[in-house]
DNA sequence: CGTGCCAGAGTTTTT
DNA sequence: CTCTGGCACG
């Protein structure tokens, strides 16, 4: 038995029950009151909590009173898409994030804890740019108090519903009040505001609370052991009328405690919620034997974790291979060529996934796949609405919307260049604030276009005109017919097309591809479902507000938008799409890929530098390690590079200390520091010469040829002597420039244009390449990057 | 007002 | 290395 993925269509109930174990099973038919299932990784978790929700269905509950909360929105859509194989009718139940399931409830309720209705949501940027606003308001030292540090100090405060007034630090205080301030203006919240201001409605708004609490008669939380504070309150609260509560989690794929979250929600559950039935899923379904016994062997020795024991029924199946390569872009290469002769014994590319510590070691996959013809997809956490043409465009569907959204107006009020620029622009803000006008109530003004300058002023009358027309429009309007309008009017498209260079085009480009996902969204008001989906938050609306004055009718503009504003690029993978898939460990949680890489594996990589900071992060980036180990189901790799250049910077790297805990019995390819240092019976863990100088790495950090390893320098410590660094840069340019020429006659290359050829003629300038694709060519070196085939 | 150049800083992970 | 901010010039 497996996941229900092998179910094609809907079957009865009774024959998918067959398919599950008898502790799920069990999940499936304990409904009332708390539950608490302690799902190890690849225990189809998944499955069973569908199987639970199909089950409710089955046994007569409307979906409409069923809700399931997950952490991302991939989640959420693949628990959707699953629960419909199995049961008929779905509609109504709620399946989402915690952050949309806020997003929802406040959308025509926000008015109950002081906001407008047709707020807007602010991402990660627009909170920097509006936090570097306060600051200049402030006259705050951004050296002083670095923007990155007030961020997440106000985010960790909002998480623990901490006021300004309750900062320590008197500037920080300042700077949080002066935010909340502007978002407020701006009819605008952030993400943490959208979970406070979530448990904020529940609290203050008695009919909110009545109508969620008694609507939803079950509820499932997906990831539980991610869950903080303020997500625990809200569900509390959500479940505190019927109590039918069953969170699902694994303590051990803890890995969000820098965001907050409480291992504590987890591991209290069943003194938090009396009579608590527990259940223990502890076979794994998704790995050979091999790969679940490494993993097993890293996360034991983390000491805070409940003992639980995950077996299978699987074989030993392929060992796990480890390869230490030279540097980061030969490990690209070498996993390269892994993939590929992978794909030639019969894998497709989608079965196969890089997963790394951080986005910023990408780079060198993206530019070795894209080199030997790869196909693959880089999964990072928010890149196609990330880009600034998107950002703009959408700023300025969200004026539409919104006009009083000063973020959005600042984005695009000179973008295209009207000519609006600092003076202006300050001007304009001045106004404003001595009138507590929003941008665009100030720019409406007569009084205010009365002083700029003519040119300006029109720019300004067009643009205001503009976003007037359109609402006033709006509901004849499809938003397909908004985005063109915006596109021609605002002159936005007309500007990229006169630069006509190749980035315009690619931001053309990436425009049109919005249109595309417009498009994709207006198939649900072509078919109905989303006047389906409206009336649900009518009614809604009416149960919270009952018809109160002040309530607006739901925009379908606004529902786009609300539906974008969640939405990653990760939500868009395409498991049907043959590509390798790179992303961060993070992102790769609940996935599950035949074939896995783990590159990276050195200390201050993963685990990262900061992980040394303390046993608590220590663990959370062991739990980390597990999480991936756990993705692989037939064959994993483990990879590291001896030197890396990251940030332009070449530094030697220590093997990952979790190698080190790695059970070698399970371990294939390169011997492990450890094991070369025991077969040596030497200090070392190993060394050799690079350029003149002698180099190594042993347990206690680096060294050259000048000085041995220091003892009381603890892990992840690089080494400081005087010529270390000196040698180390001269010696990795010598490195380079051989790389370069060092072909020899007979060598075959490949050309990132003509492809693979070989080297028959060279002096010290030129080589001549017999080129399979155009024949023979001479080319200047150093001008085209070569890279020499290994046959 | 816009552009282009230079110096300096920053990098974990995500909704 | 790549993005940002500040500054000088056209």
């Amino acid at each position: 038995m497996k996941t229900d993925s092998y179910f094609c269509g809907k079957i009865t109930l009774t024959m998918a029950y067959k398919n599950l174990n008898r502790e799920q099973n069990k999940a499936v038919e304990h409904t009332e009151g708390p539950v608490l299932i302690l799902a190890g990784a690849g225990s189809g978790k998944t499955a069973t909590m569908t199987h639970r929700m199909a089950h409710l269905v089955e046994m007569g509950t409307d979906p409409h009173n069923i809700l399931a909360v997950t952490f991302t929105n991939k989640a959420a859509n693949e628990m959707r898409e699953r629960v419909q194989k199995l049961v008929d009718d779905t509609q109504g139940m709620w399946i989402m994030t915690f952050h949309a399931l806020c997003l929802r409830m406040l959308r025509y309720s926000a008015d109950k804890i002081g906001y407008k209705s047709g707020f807007t949501v602010y991402d990660e940027t627009d909170k920097k740019s509006l936090i570097k606003k306060v600051y200049k308001e402030l006259e705050v030292d951004e050296k002083q108090y670095p923007v990155a540090a007030a961020i997440g100090a106000i985010s960790k405060a909002k998480e623990n519903e901490e006021g300004p007034e309750q900062m320590l630090d008197i500037a920080l205080r300042r700077v949080y009040a002066k935010y909340q301030e502007l978002l407020m203006a701006n009819n605008a919240m952030d993400f943490d505001d959208l979970l406070w201001n979530g448990v904020k409605l529940l609290e203050q708004s008695p009919e909110a609370l009545e109508y969620y609490s008694n609507r939803f008669k079950y509820i499932m939380v997906d990831e539980y052991q991610d869950t903080n504070y303020l997500q625990y309150k809200l569900i509390r609260m959500l479940a505190s009328r019927h109590g039918n509560l069953c969170v699902v989690g694994d303590d051990d794929q803890c890995i969000y405690q820098w965001r907050g979250a409480d291992i504590r929600n987890i591991l209290d559950f069943e003194h938090d919620f009396k009579n608590v039935y527990t259940i223990r899923l502890e076979q794994n379904y998704r790995s050979d034997a091999n790969i679940l016994n490494l993993a097993n062997s890293v996360i034991k020795n983390n000491a805070s974790r409940k003992e639980k024991a995950l077996w299978t029924e699987h074989p030993d199946g392929e060992k796990i291979t480890y390869k230490r390569l030279e540097n980061e872009k030969q490990e690209a290469w070498y996993i390269g060529s892994e993939i590929e002769a992978w794909r030639d014994k019969g894998y497709k590319y989608s079965d196969m996934a890089v997963l790394y510590r951080k986005n910023a070691q990408s780079r060198p996959f993206e530019e070795k796949f894209s080199f030997r013809g790869i196909p693959y997809r880089v999964l990072a956490g928010l890149r196609f609405y990330d880009r600034k043409e998107i950002k703009d465009v959408m700023a300025y569907l969200r004026l539409i919307e919104n006009p009083n959204d000063d973020v959005s107006m600042l984005r695009i009020i000179n973008e295209p260049k009207r000519g609006i620029g600092a003076k202006t622009l300050s001007a304009i803000e001045g106004y404003a604030r001595s009138y507590n006008y929003s941008l665009f109530q100030a720019l409406c003004q007569e009084e205010l276009q009365a002083v700029l300058g003519n040119k300006s002023r029109d720019a300004i009358k067009q643009l205001i005109e503009m976003i007037e027309d359109i609402r006033a429009e709006q509901e004849n309007l499809t938003i397909s017919a908004i985005y063109d309008n915006v596109l021609r009017r605002s002159g936005y498209l007309a500007a990229l097309e006169a630069a006509n260079t190749v980035e315009a085009d690619g931001r053309i480009e990436n425009i049109m591809e919005f249109k595309s996902v417009i498009g994709e969204f207006e198939k649900g008001v072509d078919d109905g479902s989303l006047e389906d989906f409206m009336d649900e938050i009518r009614e809604e609306r009416d149960a919270i507000l009952g018809g109160s004055a002040g309530t607006s009718e739901p925009t379908i503009l606004g529902t786009f938008l609300e539906r974008i504003t969640l939405m990653s690029d990760i939500d868009n993978h395409n498991a049907d799409e043959d590509a390798v898939v790179l992303m961060t460990l993070h992102s790769a949680k609940g996935l599950e890929f035949p074939i896995v890489f783990i590159p990276g594996m050195e200390t201050t990589v993963f685990p990262g530098a900061m992980a040394f900071e303390s046993d608590a992060k220590m663990e959370e980036e062991r739990r980390l390690c597990y999480v991936g180990i756990t993705r692989a189901m037939k064959k994993l790799y483990l990879t590291g590079a001896q030197m890396r250049t990251l940030y332009g910077k070449t530094d030697f790297q220590n093997e990952s200390i979790f190698l080190d805990e790695m059970d070698k019995q399970y371990l294939d390819g390169d011997d492990t520091m450890k094991e070369r240092k025991a077969k040596s019976g030497g200090t070392f863990g190993e060394g050799g010469y690079l350029g003149d100088r002698f180099w190594g790495s042993g347990l206690n950090g680096n060294f050259d040829g000048y000085s041995g390893a220091p003892a009381d320098k603890p892990f992840g410590v690089k080494l400081t002597h005087a010529n270390y660094s000196d040698s180390l840069v001269r010696s990795t340019a010598e490195t380079k420039q051989k790389i370069v020429e060092d072909f020899q006659i007979g060598d075959t290359l490949r050309h990132p244009k003509f492809g693979e050829g070989m080297l028959i003629e060279q002096d010290a300038k030129t080589m001549t390449i017999m080129f399979d694709s155009v024949g023979q060519k001479k080319l200047g070196k150093g001008f085209v990057k070569m890279e020499k085939v290994d046959k």
